[in-house]
DNA sequence: GTGAAAGCGCTAACAA
DNA sequence: TTGTTAGCGCTTTCAC
C-alpha cells in the first residue's frame, strides 16, 4: 500500500555515497564527515526518505516500544497515568503499545501477544500476573513494572502506595467521628489493593473498638458500585458511614444516597474514597479521600522501567509511596468525642 | 537483555525440519502436514519459541500497528474512545501505538515519528493536520481517519457528528426557554468542532430572534473553563443561560456557578453541554447536553480505517452522525411561551 | 571517514 | 508438502 518506499539504498545512490554512509548519517552517534552528511541529507529530503524503524529494530534488537496493559479506562486515575507515562516515554524516543486485557481471564493470550511484539518493557496498570506468567516474561528478559498491584514473584518491580495505611486512616477516622455502623464498599475482591485497603480499614476501626458492620463489592466500577450501594442501604439497619475502595465507587455511592435514598452526605452518611481523582475535589462532590501520589507513582514506575530496559541486570524494586488524607466535605465534622 | 532468543532456526534444528517449515507452522494460512506441525509445535514448546513480529513485519511490510494521536486524556470522552478502538483493533490482531501531541505545535515531529514507525494507519482523536502534513502522510500511503475534527484535504477520512445541528438545537432551545442573556463557553477556537457548534448555536438563537450576549474560551478543559466562567459571571450583567462546547466545560461552569457564585442551576442559569459523557448523567450534575453517538463514531472510524488498511485504494469518506438532545435537569423547565 | 560484506529473523517464491 | 534460496532495510564489523 505504501506509495513511497524509499530506502537508504535509494538515498545512497542519489547522494553518490555508500548505503552505510546513509545509515551512519541517521545514527545518533556515528562518525560522518560534514560533507557526506550534507549530501545524504539533501538526497533524503529530495526523496522524502525516512529510516525504517522496523528494520532498525530487527538488527539492534530494540523496538523502543513499551507495552501498557490495563483492564479499563473508566477510572480517570488510569487514563491520567497513561497520558503521563506516554509522554515520559515519548520524550526518550519510546512509544507505548496498548494492550487491553479481556475482562474474563485469558491473560495468557495477551501475554503471548506482548512477547511476540518484542516490546522492551511492560507496564501493568492495575493488573497482576500469576507466578507462571511472571516467570514466562522473566524468561524472555522483559522487564515488568506493576502499578497498583502486587505480584507473587520476586523478579518484578512494583510501584504502589500505602494502601494499608490509607485504609487504616479511613477506618480510624470514621470511627473517630462517632459513627456506629460503618460499611465497606469493596473493589475487586482478588486485587491486592482491595485486600490491603480493607485490611487497613478493619484495623483502623479496631483501633477505636469498632468493626465493619456490612460490606459489598463494587468491582472498582461505577455501575457496580451503584448496585452495591442500593443493596447496602436497603437493609433495615443501613450504615451511617462508608469507606469505598476507590473514588469512582465513592462518588457512585454519593449519587445513589443523595438522589435515590434522599440521604444527606455527610449529614446522614459519611463517605471516604481512595485515589483522589480530579473530580473528587469538585465542590459538588467534595469527597474526603485518600490521595495516592499519582505523579510520583508514574514517575517512579517509568524511571524504574527505563532503568531496567537500559541495564542488563537490575534489582527489581518494591516502591510503596505514602498516601495523604484529603479532608473534604463528604465526612461529618469532628465535633463529638474522638 | 533478552535471556532467551530462540529463533525459528533453533526450533527447526530440534524438530528436525527446515526453518521454513517452522515459519509455515506459524503462518495462519500455510500448508503443513499434521506430523510436521506437531514436531514443530513440540519443539517450540520445549524451547519457548515465539515468532519475532518485527522480522515478520519487515518482510510482509505490515506492522499490524495503528497510531493513535491525541492531545490529552482529560476528557473521558476520548479515553472511552481509546479503549473501544484499542479493543476493536486488538480483536483483528492490530495494536495501537500511542502518540501524544505536544500542547504547543510541533506536530511535524510527531508525524515524522509516526511515519518512521511504519504504522499501517493513523487515528487522530480530536486532532487535525494542515494540508502539507496531510499530503505528507498521503505520500507515504498511510491511511488516516480523523475523529471529531475536519481537515482541509480530500484524501483523508473523517468521522464526526453533526456539530452544527447540536449547536443549533442548544441555541434554539435556550432561547425557547425565554432566556434573555445567553452566553457561549467556547472550546479551542481553532477547532472545527468549536466553530461548527458556535455557528449552529448562533443560528439557533437567531431563529428565535436572539443573539449571543457574551462568550469566553475554555479550550475544552476543566480548569480553563472555570476561569472563563468566573470572567463570564463577574460582569454586572451576567448571562442567564450558557451553552458550553463540551460537557467537561459545562460541568466546570456548573461547579463555579453553584459553589462560587451561589447561583442556582437551572434556577438562575440554564446550562447545556456537548458530548454526553457518563458523568453528565450523574444526578448531581443532570446535565442537559447534546449526545454524540460515541459508540457509532468509533465503530465507523475503526471500520473505515481497517478497510483502508486492507484495500489498496479506497475512497475516503466523510461521515457525519446525528446528535441527540439529552434533556436533563440543568436547564429550566419549558413553562413560558416558546 | 568510508565502502564492502555479513547478517538480524523471518516470509515467499521456486524447485524438488 | 517440503527444503532451498533470496531477500525485507537496516546496523555493524572490518579493511582500507
Amino acid at each position: 500500500m505504501k506509495r513511497k518506499s524509499v530506502t537508504s539504498r535509494d538515498v545512497a545512490r542519489l547522494a553518490g555515497v555508500s548505503q552505510s554512509a546513509v545509515s551512519r548519517t541517521f545514527s545518533p552517534n556515528a562518525k560522518v564527515s560534514e560533507s557526506t552528511r550534507r549530501k545524504v541529507m539533501d538526497a533524503s529530503r529530495e526523496l522524502g526518505y525516512r529510516p525504517n524503524t522496523i528494520a532498525r529494530s530487527l538488527i539492534t534488537r530494540s523496538s523502543r516500544t513499551i507495552a501498557v496493559v490495563t483492564y479499563s479506562m473508566e477510572n480517570p486515575f488510569y487514563s491520567f497515568m497513561l497520558e503521563k507515562a506516554s509522554r515520559f516515554f515519548q520524550a526518550q524516543g519510546y512509544h507505548l503499545l496498548m494492550f487491553f486485557a479481556p475482562p474474563s481471564g485469558d491473560f495468557d493470550a495477551v501475554l503471548d501477544d506482548i512477547i511476540r511484539s518484542q516490546v522492551e518493557g511492560v507496564l501493568l496498570l492495575a493488573i497482576t500476573m500469576n507466578q507462571r506468567q511472571a516467570g514466562l516474561v522473566d524468561d524472555f528478559g522483559i522487564p515488568v513494572v506493576i502499578i497498583n498491584r502486587t505480584v507473587d514473584y520476586a523478579g518484578i518491580s512494583q510501584v504502589g502506595s500505602d494502601n494499608f495505611q490509607g485504609g487504616y486512616w479511613a477506618g480510624r477516622y470514621l470511627a473517630s467521628l462517632g459513627h456506629q455502623r460503618i460499611g465497606f464498599l469493596g473493589g475487586l475482591p482478588d486485587s491486592s489493593t482491595h485486600q490491603q485497603r480493607e485490611a487497613g480499614f478493619l484495623e483502623g476501626l479496631l483501633s477505636l473498638g469498632q468493626t465493619c458492620s456490612v460490606s459489598e463489592i463494587g468491582n472498582y466500577r461505577y455501575e457496580d458500585a451503584c448496585q452495591a450501594t442500593r443493596r447496602l442501604f436497603s437493609s433495615s439497619l443501613p450504615p451511617d458511614a462508608l469507606f469505598a475502595a476507590n473514588d469512582l465507587m465513592a462518588l457512585a455511592a454519593m449519587e445513589i444516597l443523595r438522589y435515590e435514598f434522599a440521604l444527606k452526605v455527610p449529614g446522614d452518611v459519611s463517605i471516604i474514597g481512595f485515589d483522589d481523582v480530579p473530580m473528587a475535589a469538585w465542590p459538588s462532590h467534595a469527597l474526603t479521600t485518600v490521595r495516592q501520589p499519582v505523579d510520583m507513582m508514574i514517575k517512579k514506575a517509568t524511571e524504574l522501567l527505563m532503568k531496567q530496559v537500559a541495564q542488563e541486570e537490575m534489582q527489581p524494586e518494591h516502591i510503596i509511596l505514602p498516601v495523604t488524607p484529603m479532608l473534604r466535605g463528604s465526612t461529618r465534622m469532628p465535633s463529638r468525642q474522638p
